[in-house]
RNA sequence: UGGGGUGUCGCCAAGUGGUAAGGCACAAGACUUUGACUCUUGCAUGCGUAGGUUCAAAUCCUGCCACCCCAGCCA
């Protein structure tokens, strides 16, 4: 999907912009405000488009924000990854901002607050504030440090400015309301004192505002006109409002929340894949068995996908999962366009044409049968082949109609070959397998169709396969729900396979390639040794029944 | 038990007083050099639930139920 095929009407209708939809409001600007504090996974895709969007169909602009306030969780490395992430899908913002860029102004509005009575330095403990704050049921307490006086509180807040208090020997908090039905109006904590050095500004600052007190200041700031966040945001709507109205700053950015995307099963958080990766569990946040972008980018997922996805899976105020075949949907029909289409066996047993008598003979094979202008390749047929042994059965289960004795089967490209007896270990083993051909059957001949087969299966010439290797990725999904407060990962979802390709094919990384039934598969860009190393990204359709 | 949200087919989701769109999944059939793709057909007398208003209700009103979020000097 084309960037400019992004369609925000349909996301404003329903996050029910009121004044967009009547036509009240003619410029929107947003901002996409990620965290540096871990990689992009599915889930940002959507708020991305979402913001992106909307601000270009009403002549705005969409801006990178990071929310960099706090250095404890932040690092360059996610900076540097999420920028390359969101070019990877296709966006390029207007501009890129950082939190920090407005402290000296947040800190201006902070000591103008003061100076109205509106914030106080509070010198309860981080455990003191919380006892006071009171419960979902009961109102909090007024801090004692509340009625400090204007001066007092300019001074101290100074200090805590210029590293004259260790950390957390006080804070700056909003004089609100502690007993506010609402705990986020009870007088928060809108700057708090860190020494940790910042990835971007160093130590240039002693004090940091939080969140509820920067965000909305920076996107009134930055002339932000709507600010699109999570469902998890709306209770902080009032106070987001209460920091806008007493900054003095004219404009007044709408906050909207919707819900976030979610897959069925599929583990997200920073938290997990965290510890996935100290667990050894997994390689990294690029591990293609997590949906971080740059996992899914490895899986061989295309960002059109992504954006159909999330295009598709709509932005509405309910609680949105999905379920994987939804996702891979998508992937499916982006991938089924654009793969090459190619011969292996992963799984390899022998197959002998018992009534073939030529050396070898020509076979055309179509590299992208989707496209009407497809290139062709010339694939050598003959005696001895190689077949995958899961297409084969002794005793067929119901349904089952690839090969077994007595039962007609296509060789991709070539000919109808019926199966007459095989060989077998002391373990009852089928090691090889005998079969007729049908030469009148040859594919793309005239009688090619006179025999009817339900299937049609793939093949090497043994003497024209190289061997590769095949990672399978089941996802990595939840194996059951919640044990123990704790959720219960499968992360033993690697299957290798160690198989047969086509020999003689120019192999390239930015080629997506399908395995006949086998799915879709890419190169993977880590490989380290000669042998081609494929990443199956999804399935092909109903090759997982079976 | 306080506050804020959400409830339309297995999943996502239109619908905003005029008699339940669409996509995914599923099922059946056609086609076939992939059991794919493509095509055709089927799939909510029902909109959390109980009442009420109305000629007419998923849409308006009232009560109830279920689920999610909030008590970081995180975002």
């Amino acid at each position: 999907m084309n960037l400019n095929e992004i369609k925000p009407e349909n996301f404003i209708e329903n996050i029910v912009l009121e004044d967009l939809k009547n036509g009240k409001v003619n410029y929107v600007q947003t901002r996409q405000p990620p965290e540096p504090s871990g990689y992009l996974h599915i889930g940002h895709v959507r708020n991305i488009m979402l913001n992106y969007g909307i601000a270009k169909k009403f002549n705005g602009v969409c801006n990178l924000r990071f929310d960099d306030t706090n250095p404890t969780k932040e690092k360059q490395e996610f900076v540097d990854a999420i920028q390359e992430d969101v070019h990877w899908l296709g966006f390029d913002f207007k501009n890129v901002y950082y939190a920090t860029d407005y402290f000296q102004q947040n800190y201006e509005i902070a000591i103008k607050l003061i100076k109205e009575g509106k914030a106080y330095v509070c010198d309860l403990s981080p455990e003191e504030l919380s006892q006071t704050r009171g419960t979902l049921t009961q109102p909090g307490t007024n801090s004692p440090y509340r009625n400090r006086t204007v001066e007092e509180n300019l001074t101290l807040f100074e200090k805590m400015k210029n590293g004259e208090f260790p950390a957390g020997k006080c804070c700056l908090r909003a004089k609100i309301d502690m007993s506010s039905p609402n705990i986020n109006m009870r007088d928060p904590v809108i700057y708090r004192i860190q020494y940790n050095t910042h990835q971007r500004i160093g130590n240039t600052w002693n004090i940091y505002p939080s969140y509820d007190f920067s965000h909305p200041l920076d996107d009134a700031l930055e002339g932000v006109t709507h600010s699109i966040c999570g469902l998890e945001f709306e209770d902080h709507r009032p106070l987001y409002n209460w920091v806008v109205e007493n900054s003095g700053i004219a404009n007044h950015p709408q906050q909207i929340e919707y819900s976030n995307l979610m897959i069925k099963g599929v583990i997200i958080g920073k938290r997990h894949i965290k510890r996935f990766v100290a667990e050894g569990k997994i390689s990294g946040f690029d591990d293609p068995r997590v949906y971080t972008l740059r996992g899914l980018r490895r899986r061989g997922v295309l960002p059109q996908s992504l954006l159909e996805f999330s295009k598709a899976a709509s932005v509405s105020k309910t609680t949105t999962v999905c379920e994987m075949d939804f996702f891979e949907h998508f992937v499916r029909e982006d991938l089924n366009k654009i793969s090459k289409r190619v011969m292996a066996v992963l799984t390899p047993i022998k197959l002998i044409i018992e009534n073939y008598e030529k050396d070898e003979e020509d076979i055309i094979l179509e590299d992208y049968p989707q496209n009407e202008n497809t290139t062709t390749r010339i694939y050598k047929f003959g005696k001895e082949l190689y077949i995958d042994s899961d297409d084969f059965r002794k005793t067929p289960e119901p349904k089952f109609h690839r090969l077994l004795i007595g039962n007609k089967v296509r060789l991709k490209g070539a000919y109808v070959i019926e199966v007459t007896h095989f060989d077998e270990d002391e373990n009852g083993n089928v090691t090889c397998i005998y079969a007729n051909y049908d030469p009148n059957t040859k594919s793309g001949t005239a009688n090619a169709n006179n025999v009817k087969v339900k299937s049609t299966i793939h093949w090497l010439n043994v003497k024209h396969s190289q061997p590769i290797e095949a990672r399978l990725f089941e996802n990595l999904t939840l194996e059951s729900e919640i044990q123990n407060g704790d959720y219960v990962f499968n992360p033993n979802s690697l299957i290798i396979k160690h198989g047969y390709i086509e020999s003689g094919l120019n192999l390239s990384f930015d080629e997506r390639y399908q395995f006949l039934r086998n799915g879709y598969y890419c190169l993977d860009k880590d490989t380290t040794n000669d042998l081609p190393v494929f990443n199956r990204t999804v399935t092909l359709k109903d090759s997982k029944k079976k």
